[in-house]
DNA sequence: GTGAAAGCGCTAACAC
DNA sequence: GTGTTAGCGCTTTCAC
């Protein structure tokens, strides 16, 4: 018993018994005594004795983890998708390590490779910029399944997503029915759900044959890009918005604040995601809302079944997203 | 070579050397001749070789990863506060293995185990809710510190705060300074932190002479809580709220709002914290500012500092908080 | 019930 | 420069 960590030699010696025992006590084995078990849970509580999870995981070859990249921290989407994760994985004894993206596409790859290193048994990727090749040869030795995109056909590689064509369509006929034909969409930039939810909204204006009222803006997921996005859409004078997300609706609302008109009187805003914590559920802000937790849920069982299952056949599966009607959109007023 | 992954012997024979040489090769010892090298290279990426973390922890008796514990991953605060963690610790060679609070106190110490037992080197605490004891016994056997607390003095565990009492005078001196003199606090609830700023609130009142004002009116750190409580505080008709952190100011606003009063003119509202991102920045919040990424960075220094020099003293710094002036608060008007 | 012994994948002397 | 050896702390047969 030096000045490091005690080990399970130590207890071992401490509850005068051998270290096989302790190892059998410590993982609640009914082969051994209660006297020795008491000895032994005297000796760990005596020693301050916790199990060294590197040698565990390197005796039992597992790590009973799983690892966790999220994109972005800040966006409260992936933070909410995340506790789906979490819960899941945590029900079925698992930890997860989590690893943030960042700014840099190139850390991204770095971490994932810190990540394996740890031998995660599995690995969750809550939306990602990988290129398809790093993804094939990524799924191809842990199992791994990405969340919020589907773009990506790979083998042995699952995803949860919604579906965000059919969202868009849901955000244009909600204000359709509400009267509005001057819609504009501003995107999310160039990444592949971005561009589901344009074509979405392109699909939808055509249904309603408004085709000639179609007109994109080129935004982002921030909102600074969403702010930037809308002072440039109204030029054109739209009565509605429908935003890539709802991070970029905040922007564009306190853009179109900032001109004078107001939200949902003069223009109506609509937004995707139904983000609900960090305060912004009081933004009132009508939204196609996923069921971000459950897509983490999900994802987290996917992966849990494909660590028992290596050569399962890949499943896309997509959740439906559904339409929240709250403050900010509203019935299209005839201009006085 | 079996099915599962190779391992430094399977290099080592691939090479036609021994494990030891591919060790050194490895962490990129001088003392291989560049031939070997460039055999272990190559077998290295035939293979699809990657080293064992766990293996080599125990081998090295270090994990070069440090725990963060962050108390709430949607409070953007908190993410923000882990980017200058990550930067800081990454600089050095570091890991982060990073674990969410949630809403069990209990599960806190769960995790905290699970972090230790993986043999962290170092622990970050941004934010948490463990009793005195606790915390003294995790600083006890893992270089700690912790980030926006500083109520609880532990021997060798640093702390990296604002001060709110500071923080919170700033706030009602903006207000004064605007006219203000009906300023309602809307607190943050039972937590060291809240009572700091409303402690801050009731000073700069009485030193303005305004002590018959002082109002706190019990709330929360989320914007429910700072909705129902603005709903409370408007019942003694006040001419600007003091809210206990950004995300409740947000939710009070919003109760100002409904109630048909607009921020700024007939109500000034003021926040604390200053985040920025998730679209939060363009709320236009007035707010007292933390210098966010600086509080994550200055804790990882800490904590890398104290991993060589266990028994260091306890420091127990503070940062100063701004008053960032935006669109929230304005100068009393006078009542028609 | 309990202990001895082998081994997980790696690094670190130490010899050559 | 390179290989041999001895562990790191743990689990897991396999005897007894």
């Amino acid at each position: 018993m030096s000045t490091s960590r005690p080990t399970i030699n130590d207890v071992a010696t401490r509850a005068g018994v051998s270290k096989s025992l302790v190892s059998l006590a410590l993982s609640g084995s009914t082969k051994v005594s209660d006297a020795s078990r008491q000895r032994i849970v005297d000796a760990v509580a005596e020693l301050g004795y916790r199990r060294n999870a590197a040698a565990r995981s390197l005796a039992v070859r597992r790590s009973h983890t799983i690892g966790v990249l999220i994109l972005d921290l800040h966006n409260p989407v992936f933070a909410e998708i995340l506790d789906g994760v979490q819960i899941e994985v945590r029900e079925h004894g698992f930890s997860t390590m989590l690893i943030s993206g960042g700014a840099d596409p190139e850390l991204e790859r770095a971490e994932i490779e810190t990540l394996l290193q740890f031998q995660v048994e599995g690995l969750v990727l809550i939306a990602h910029r990988l290129p398809a090749s790093v993804l094939r040869a990524i799924a191809a030795d842990v199992p791994t399944v990405v969340v919020t995109r589907d773009d990506i056909a790979v083998p042995n590689m699952d995803s949860v997503s919604n579906d965000d064509v059919a969202g868009a369509r849901l955000a244009v006929n909600h204000l359709v029915e509400l009267g509005h034909s001057r819609i504009v969409h501003l995107d999310g930039g160039e990444n592949p759900v971005s561009h589901a939810r344009a074509d979405g909204y392109r699909l939808a204006m055509t249904q309603h044959g408004l085709s000639e009222h179609i007109r994109v803006v080129p935004g982002g997921l921030t909102d600074a890009k969403g702010y930037a996005a809308a002072c440039e859409a109204l030029s054109s004078s739209p009565t509605a918005l429908f935003v890539a997300n709802d991070v970029a609706a905040i922007g564009a609302i306190a853009a179109v604040e900032n001109s004078n008109l107001r939200v949902p009187e003069d223009i109506s805003v609509i937004g995707y995601d139904g983000i609900s914590i960090g305060g912004l559920r009081r933004l009132n802000l009508t939204t196609i809302a996923q069921p971000l937790a459950d897509l983490g849920r999900l994802a987290a069982q996917h992966m849990l079944y494909r660590i028992n299952n290596r050569t399962a056949p890949a499943v896309r599966q997509h959740v439906s997203a559904t339409l929240v009607i709250r403050g900010t959109t509203g019935r299209l007023k005839t201009r006085a």
